[in-house]
DNA sequence: TTTTTTGTTGATTGACGAGTCAATAAAAAA
DNA sequence: TTTTTTATTGACTCGTCAATCAACAAAAAA
């Protein structure tokens, strides 16, 4: 019983499908069977229109940074100065959406394919340069001359504190994680009025 | 023409082997039968003596992981002062040993299996906490009171940044990432007594 | 109404790969 | 010398899985 304009919705669910799968497995070692069934269809029809497993894959992580970048821009949204401008893209970063098993698995599985696959490496860029261009144009005003280095040091903090909240074992309080990396900013605004 | 204890040898050399197939591959997406080809010997020959694929992987990890621990080691002795030995902490993150492609390819798998694998978990917590109580007690003679603190925010930092270079685009140079690491423990310290 | 386009699947193919086993051979122990 | 231990492999089993295809069904266009 074939209803029209099924394409996106097809798409979508495969998409949210392969995301819960890759969360549960933990890896990319996820059949294209296993995500069909989950999105309630025959592997046939997910490469009727995916075409094949990776194309599957890359759409479910452009699917995850569009998400990402969501929130951001909404935490953004939010506040007037620089100052809590950067501490809002900090947060998100720390967000409880963010620390969801799906959501791990996917960046880290991420990094890996970024070592081989052209577009997961476009992608990542993508996402890199748009948090250090975010975390530079606000640091600019607040410290004209270091603005570069204070923001590779705060988006490498992002990604490494992630990285050990994500896969530590205690229970993960982002709110930690997002002061620790506020105190190192404050350590640098405070710094200026010291050396002249 | 068997010669005896060959176990350790084969061992050993399957160890090798598995690093630099996964270096090439950039995934654990490996077969036995190419790690043992490279290795020099048959695919059974390796079943024989690890018992299975995931004890390959594990053996590699753990001979990575020490590997790494003894550089780190090195660099220790050669300093004698506290920040000097935290900056030879940093540097042995960021040395040319540990850009090569298949150490980068060993970590980033590495993040990946230590969710689901309780061993690879396991050797993970044993470097983070051997990093942290590294820095810990280096820090703790110059900033008393801070040292947890400020080793957590060096921890990430070295594995944030790490990241970052590791998959970035640019020839990678360690020596800018160790500088800015230091430049933040700088302010740390610069920072003491401005607020007393 | 006939034809085309869109949606859908069961069944199949073809390849690949982990792990097992029986068999062979040399060294060491008995 | 016989037996056991260690080293080693080719061949095979059994399972899995990506990708394809033929076929069916319903809506839209002709």
């Amino acid at each position: 019983m074939p209803k029209l304009g099924m394409e996106p919705i097809r798409r979508a669910a495969l998409v949210e499908a392969t995301i819960h799968e890759i969360g549960e497995a933990g890896s990319l070692d996820v059949t294209v069977s296993q995500i069909a069934r989950r999105a309630g269809m025959s592997s046939a029809l997910a490469h009727h229109y995916f075409g094949g497993k990776e194309q599957i894959f890359l759409a479910a992580m452009r699917h995850t940074l569009t998400v990402y970048a969501a929130e951001v821009r909404g935490a953004l949204a939010m506040s007037d100065t620089p100052e809590d401008r950067i501490e809002a893209i900090i947060r998100a970063g720390f967000s409880h959406t963010n620390f969801r098993r799906e959501v791990i698995a996917a960046w880290l599985n991420f990094y890996v394919l970024a070592q081989t696959s052209n577009e997961a490496r476009r992608l990542l860029s993508v996402y890199q340069r748009r948090l250090h261009a975010n975390l530079v144009f606000n640091l600019r005003p607040l410290l004209p001359g270091r603005a570069e280095d204070v923001a590779r040091i705060i988006a490498g903090l992002i990604d490494g504190i992630y990285l050990r909240e994500a896969l530590g074992t205690h229970e993960t309080n982002g709110d930690d994680a997002s002061k620790l990396i506020m105190q190192v900013l404050r350590r640098e605004l405070d710094a200026r009025p010291c050396q002249p």
